[in-house]
DNA sequence: TTGACATATGCCAGAACAGACATATATTGA
DNA sequence: TCAATATATGTCTGTTCTGGCATATGTCAA
């Protein structure tokens, strides 16, 4: 079932505002997804004011553009793993890391 | 190569202390190792506080107990993406979790 | 419009991870 | 000491994730 519903976020809708009241998602996975926005947006945020494009990131964390672009999409098949090497790679400390996390920002609607 | 370091740093003496000046770790592969310890670390306390054995965890999580041991002990084969969901499986917050993540408390010397 | 560059999407093979089980080693109380 | 309970370690197997390629779409300047 945990695929099942990961597979449903991937399609697309979920990303405009905020997670709750969708599907039969819990409470925990709501914030664990919101978690993984948050990491999102922040690596897109450094990469834009390194003003590196995917491209050059992906070659700065040996990864490819086509993941970097999933990165930053918050995407299904990208683990939180994922996102925090690529944040701490391009720099970011653990208090960036800390307070990525629990900004309050949200991306926009789609 | 990776790998080659992940299997190093498995082989024990590396949880004493902190990191540094060990191996050839970039700086970014000690920040995420210290990131993993202090995320483990915050799942023992928090387990402890909810007095709660590894294999209640375990079950609470739809794991198993050995896979919390390892995810306590920071082992290799536990990702970050398991330590955070096993967090926020125990009623974390995001406001835990970047509190764990930049807490300077360290574990003990085994 | 065209071309050059940037970003997004779909897919796949190989690598890494998760859960489970067995078993070993504490730890604790009688 | 001996059980009973808790925690640690090793290994196996199915699943998920990752990087890479191909290709589509977007953006923008000339």
């Amino acid at each position: 079932m945990r695929k099942a519903k990961q597979k449903a976020l991937e399609a697309k809708g979920w990303r405009v505002g905020s997670a709750e009241d969708f599907l039969e998602l819990t409470a925990e996975e709501v914030a664990l997804v919101e978690l993984k926005l948050r990491l999102s947006d922040a690596l897109k945020a450094r990469r834009e004011k390194l003003k590196m494009s995917q491209d050059a990131v992906a070659k700065h964390l040996h990864s490819s553009q086509s993941r970097v672009a999933k990165m930053e999409a918050g995407e299904g098949s990208v683990s939180i793993d994922l996102l925090v090497r690529a944040l701490v790679g391009l720099g970011a400390t653990t208090n960036d890391l800390a307070k990525a996390i629990t900004s309050k920002k949200r991306r926009a609607a789609a």
